[in-house]
RNA sequence: GCACCCGUAGCUCAGUUGGAUAGAGCGUCAGACUCCGACUCUGAAGGUCACAGGUUCGACUCCUGCCGGGUGUACCA
């Protein structure tokens, strides 16, 4: 397919001497309104260098395009060189490509098959899966989603919380109060009782605090009993985790938790001693990093136990080794900023020069209307109630509509989770946001289902338009676009050529609701064109170049939906 | 206290890395199914881009200050 902005940015390297092709490329904008052209070329900042008015410029480089057979129109106004493609040459060759790429259009090989690590969703073992989680599963699966587009090679870690004094804690309340009937029934629930019981002792008798240091120790150390208890708590929880994953259709190359690298931390302690950076400070082992403006990073404790961080450097440490990563990435929330501003900067003191290679991905926090999430105090959503709850209300909206579909709870599924995925991947990852059953339960407007319904929608006109779509779409390079000539039509062709860049976007800002946007807009720019122009009209000829170009829309926001790790219905 | 993040329409949010008249959805009001799927579409109303300076041809965007909110800040993760 012919990269326009290229043309373009050759052509006017040819007009204009005095910058190079790099620089006029980023120059080059796409005017807010489309009545100002496709493609607009600023001339303010070229006045100095040429010691002509803006104006002048413009007018003399749309005069030098003007013969060019890529355009319709070229025109100076304000200053800017508007450039209108040619209509007829632009949606032949957008329609032509998608039907050669099909299910890979907007992909690339830009990735050269160079290793890409996504950490994400990484729960605490014996807690529940709640609302807060979702946002690192979510946001991480389709981060891993767009690099493999780009061509990277890509490997999911679910690097689990199943390690630290928590687990001396619930150990210590398990021997006191629990039994094992209770937690076979039902694991997390139980294991979080024991946990928030725990607490509620604790604070009448901080010697538990201690207690459960020492039996964490003792795990650390690999006594039996504990290592039992512990492997047991972490199965039981891993089948409950795994059911939501199952729901949201997300699987995982590795489940390395932080317990992986318990025998590999000493290893870091020692690195560090060599390269002088750990420190005594009250009883533990510090990197201090106040010349790098940065609170101290506690590396092993006063009883000698280690910490998160630790386990995060000796974690990236194997990593490194063991996958030879192009690029680590962590989807991890906010709130943990400082933690990895710690930790990267550790690395790259141990003379690590992959340290840039670490990249932290943070998110903004998800809290309650009534405050903060709090497993311990029971303010808590869980995810399954909440995709659960989704897809029995698109169950319920299905029936009531009594729509055409294949399978009620199949399509049900399908479009209640996409709901509650597209949602949480529609604004911009650091926002923070309250959760609220109203909101992740409305399906009007830029939703999901409305994307999904006019993919269904698009299908639909195909399935009608027979025979002569399916020719069409395997002809499509000898269809005749000339039909193509409304507004409407237009502007969809040209946000569906766009998604290529969009996607690139997306993996360079580690940011899908660029994605996301983007396909509301190729969404709304298709029912625009529906209303306004009749597609299964007699004349065949004109039949074929509009369902040519209601299969690219099609095809558009399906590549979309699946890298935001969605299905796309064929029927709903 | 210090560090980082956020502040755009009544609400939820975009804003092409400094460009043209700041855009969507929800909500409100007024419309569109004898017509390819109305979970759709059209129109109207709604703005001191928190605030104050500065940088320049040009600032929602960059700099400084200030106000409001969030997060973090040593033995949890």
């Amino acid at each position: 397919m012919i990269n326009f902005k290229d043309k373009i940015t050759t052509l006017l390297a040819e007009a204009v001497e005095d910058l190079t092709a790099e620089e006029i490329r980023d120059m080059i904008e796409i005017p807010v309104d489309s009545k100002m052209g496709d493609y607009a070329f600023p001339c303010f900042k070229l006045a100095k260098v040429m010691r002509k008015a803006p104006p002048m410029i413009a007018q003399g480089i749309a005069e030098k395009l003007q013969g060019s057979e890529l355009f319709e129109k070229v025109e100076n106004v304000n200053a800017y060189v508007n450039m209108f493609l040619s209509r007829k040459v632009f949606v032949k060759e957008l329609v032509s490509g998608v039907a050669a790429d099909q299910e890979r259009y907007g992909s690339s090989d830009i990735g050269q098959n160079r290793k890409v690590i996504v950490e994400f969703s990484s729960p605490n073992i014996a807690k529940p899966f709640h609302i807060g989680h979702i946002r690192s599963t979510v946001i991480g699966n389709a981060i891993y989603k767009i690099y493999q587009f780009l061509g990277y090679e890509t490997v999911r870690i679910n690097h689990l919380g199943d390690y630290g004094t928590q687990f001396g804690k619930m150990i210590v309340a398990y021997r006191k109060w629990g039994n094992e009937e209770d937690v076979t029934r039902e694991p997390i629930k139980t294991l979080l009782s024991y946990y928030v019981k725990f607490h509620e002792e604790a604070e009448k008798d901080p010697a538990l605090e201690n207690e459960a240091r020492d039996v964490f120790t003792r795990l650390e150390s690999g006594e039996p009993e504990e290592t039992r208890l512990w492997q047991w708590f972490r199965d039981e929880s891993l089948k409950e985790f795994n059911r939501v994953y199952n729901m949201l259709g997300i699987e995982f190359d590795s489940y390395a938790g932080e317990s992986f690298y318990s025998d590999k931390m000493e290893r870091v302690v020692s690195m560090l001693k060599d390269a002088r950076l750990l420190k005594d400070s009250e009883g533990a082992k510090i990197v201090d990093l106040e010349e790098h403006g940065m609170s101290p990073a506690l590396i092993t404790k006063k009883d000698g136990s280690s910490l998160y961080i630790t386990r995060d450097i000796a974690a990236a440490v194997y990593r490194k080794e063991h996958y030879d990563f192009h690029k680590n990435l962590y989807i991890v929330a906010s709130q943990q900023n400082l933690h990895f501003q710690q930790w990267i900067k550790i690395i790259e003191l141990l003379g690590f020069e992959w340290a840039k290679d670490c990249v932290h991905i943070p998110f903004g926090l998800v809290s309650l209307e009534e405050g903060t999430m709090s497993t311990r105090h029971g303010r808590v959503v869980f995810l399954e109630e909440v995709l659960t709850r989704a897809v029995n209300q698109t169950k319920e909206i299905i029936l009531e509509k009594n729509v055409n579909t294949d399978n009620v709870d199949v399509t049900a599924k399908q479009v209640g989770i996409g709901a509650v995925i597209f949602q949480e991947l529609s604004n911009n990852r650091i926002k923070d946001y309250v959760f609220s059953w109203d909101k992740v339960l409305n399906f009007e407007g830029e939703t999901g289902p409305y994307v999904q319904y006019t993919h269904a929608r698009a299908a639909s006109v195909l399935r009608n338009g027979g025979e002569i779509a399916n020719q069409a779409i395997a002809g499509a390079a000898e269809v005749n676009m000339d039909y193509i000539t409304g507004d409407s039509a237009y502007e969809l062709a040209k946000l569906i050529y766009r998604f290529p860049e969009i996607v690139l976007d997306a993996g360079e800002k580690y940011e899908p609701s660029i994605v996301t946007r983007h396909i509301v807009d190729i969404a709304q720019s298709f029912n625009k064109f529906y209303h306004d122009e009749h597609i299964l009209v007699d004349k065949e000829e004109e039949k074929k170049a509009k369902l040519l170009l209601v299969y690219a829309a099609k095809q558009t926001i399906l590549n979309g939906l699946r890298l935001l790790g969605m299905e796309a219905p064929e029927r709903m």
